[in-house]
Order: C-alpha cells, then sequence, then structure tokens
DNA sequence: CTGCAATCTCAACCTAACTTGAGGTCAAGC
DNA sequence: GCTTGACCTCAAGTTAGGTTGAGATTGCAG
C-alpha cells in the first residue's frame, strides 16, 4: 500500500490551472509569493501533486472571506513540510478562517443595526448623530464615529 | 432664518482633515475622484460645508462596507446638488448600502455554515468534499466549489 | 523527425487607493 | 514686512494582486 509517485500523480500548470478555474499566470505568481511549491520536470516544467489542488482552492475561499496572500501564506504555513496535509491539518486552519469569519459577520451585523437605528431615529438632519458626524474621530471631545467604525 | 453663509461656515481642508480624521491627500484624491466638490477661496485654496464632513464620513463607512470609490460615487450622485442634503436624502442612501450590507452578511453566514459542515463531516481526508475538491468549478461534470463560491 | 500547443522566464503594464516630494503661494502673528 | 505653517499643483512612487507580451523551450501526436 506505499503510495508510489507514478508520473501520472503529478499535474502541469495547465491542468492545475483548469481544475481550479484559476489563471495559469495566477498559479505562477502564487508560487512567487511562495504560497505553493510545485516540483519541477526534467524540461523545467511545474509539476503538481494532487493535494495542490486543495492548496488552491483554500487560497480561494480564504481571499472570499478577505484574507490577504500574506494571512493566507501564514495559515498555509502550518501546513505539514513535506507530506501530503491529512484532514485534521486542514481542520485546523478551517477552524482558524472560521473564527475570523464570525468576527467579520459580527462587525457587519453591527454595523447593520446601527445603520438601521440611525435610519429609525431620523436623526441625520441633525447635528450630533453619532454615526453621521463623526467631527472627532481621532479626537477625545466626545463620541464619534468611532460607535460605527471601530 | 435663511442660512447665511459666512465665512466661518467654511473649512479648510486642514480642518476637514482633523475632523474626519482623513488625510489632506486623500481629501485631495478624493476631489480628483469627484466624490467631493469644495468652493475655493480667493487665494485658491478649497474652502468646504459643513455637510461635506459628513460626506466624507459616508465614503469611510461605506469603503468600510466593502464599496470602491467608484461605487461610492454613484452613491454619493443621489445626493441633490447645489444643496445640502436632507435627512431624507441620507435616509435613502442609506436604505441601499443596508441591502448591500444584508447580502454580503447573508453570504458569509452561507460559507461559515458550509465550512462547518465540512468540518463536521470529516470529509477533508477524501476526494470527493464539495467544499475542498473543487476540481470542475468551472467545468460543468458535477458539483464542486460553486457551492461554496457563487 | 516534425509540428505545434503548452511551458518557461522576465520585464512591463494595469487598477485601486493613496502617499511622497519638489517647488511655489497664502495668510496670520509678531 | 517678515517669517512660518498651512496650502497649492503636478509628477512619481507604493502595495496588492494579477495580466500581458516577447522570445526561447518542451513534450506529445502523427
Amino acid at each position: 500500500m506505499t503510495a508510489r509517485l507514478k508520473p501520472s500523480d503529478l499535474l502541469s500548470i495547465g491542468e492545475i490551472a483548469r481544475r481550479t478555474g484559476l489563471s495559469v499566470s495566477a498559479i505562477r505568481f502564487y508560487e512567487d509569493k511562495r504560497l505553493i511549491e510545485p516540483v519541477r520536470s526534467g524540461g523545467n516544467q511545474r509539476r503538481f501533486l494532487r493535494s495542490d489542488i486543495r492548496r488552491l482552492s483554500f487560497i480561494l475561499i480564504a481571499q472570499r472571506l478577505g484574507l490577504s496572500l500574506t494571512e493566507i501564506e501564514a495559515e498555509l504555513a502550518k501546513l505539514p513540510q513535506g507530506r501530503t496535509p491529512t484532514a485534521s491539518d486542514w481542520e485546523a486552519i478551517s477552524a482558524a478562517i472560521r473564527a475570523r469569519l464570525d468576527v467579520r459577520i459580527a462587525e457587519l451585523t453591527r454595523t447593520r443595526d446601527r445603520l438601521d437605528g440611525c435610519i429609525g431615529c431620523g436623526c441625520l438632519s441633525l447635528t450630533h448623530c453619532a454615526i453621521w458626524n463623526p467631527e472627532d474621530r481621532l479626537g477625545a471631545e466626545g463620541p464619534g464615529a468611532r460607535k460605527l467604525l471601530d
């Protein structure tokens, strides 16, 4: 049952692009950024493991959740070097992402509720609305948009 | 009760920057992008209305919600030309923003739930997980990450 | 062996959203 | 009336995340 590495287990960049939906140039770009490290063929062409598809998919998802490539790299760095990531490797990362997601959702929900409150109170026409009149966001002279923006 | 425009009702760019927390250069940049249109003093210096503070605050909030400056410009274009925006002017815009917010929250919540399901099912180690193995995101050969990414 | 599509590298370009710098002007206090 | 800080314009630089193009190889099919 030893996993032998047949040539057919390695994928070309075009194949990887097709399967992930990424462009070939984006994949090369990610390699530059060290998000992925394919091996090379005799003729210097990139060869990817099947597990790299998951890695790239993770990048797509994480980006969608608002992480920068730098942050994504930090997450991916948690994956084992040398061996194909296991379920629990990915689980740990998923949990980290989930936490971020929770924070982001809470933040947006809070903002929405404040926006609702603001619309409801009709204070938009006045000069003291905490949301719309943040004259001192950086100052210390009273309430400001910090309420909404922080 | 006619609102007279005393010189003291106009603010310099430095003052506006201080009150909004924006940098002077960012404010000038927004003028370039036609997000705001200050008048000029005799000596060609920018002079802002007090209502411009709200306008700039709106930009900050909308950006925070993920709108691009171009999209923000489109929203601001709904405000009246020539007169200071009223409460209901701002309300209409708030409602539009709120709708976007709802969509975004729903999207993130959906993603989170799928992520949860995926962690729970333990399928990460397998080759058929709809979330983690989107081999055909752009293809038409079956379920893929579309479930998560769309 | 030949042809041609897929790859390769490297440099340049792109959009968004600003910042920085150079060189010059304005205005308020002493 | 002079100094100093706030302003002005315009050009160029910056970071993120890629794309595009040129010119040279590679690798599979016939």
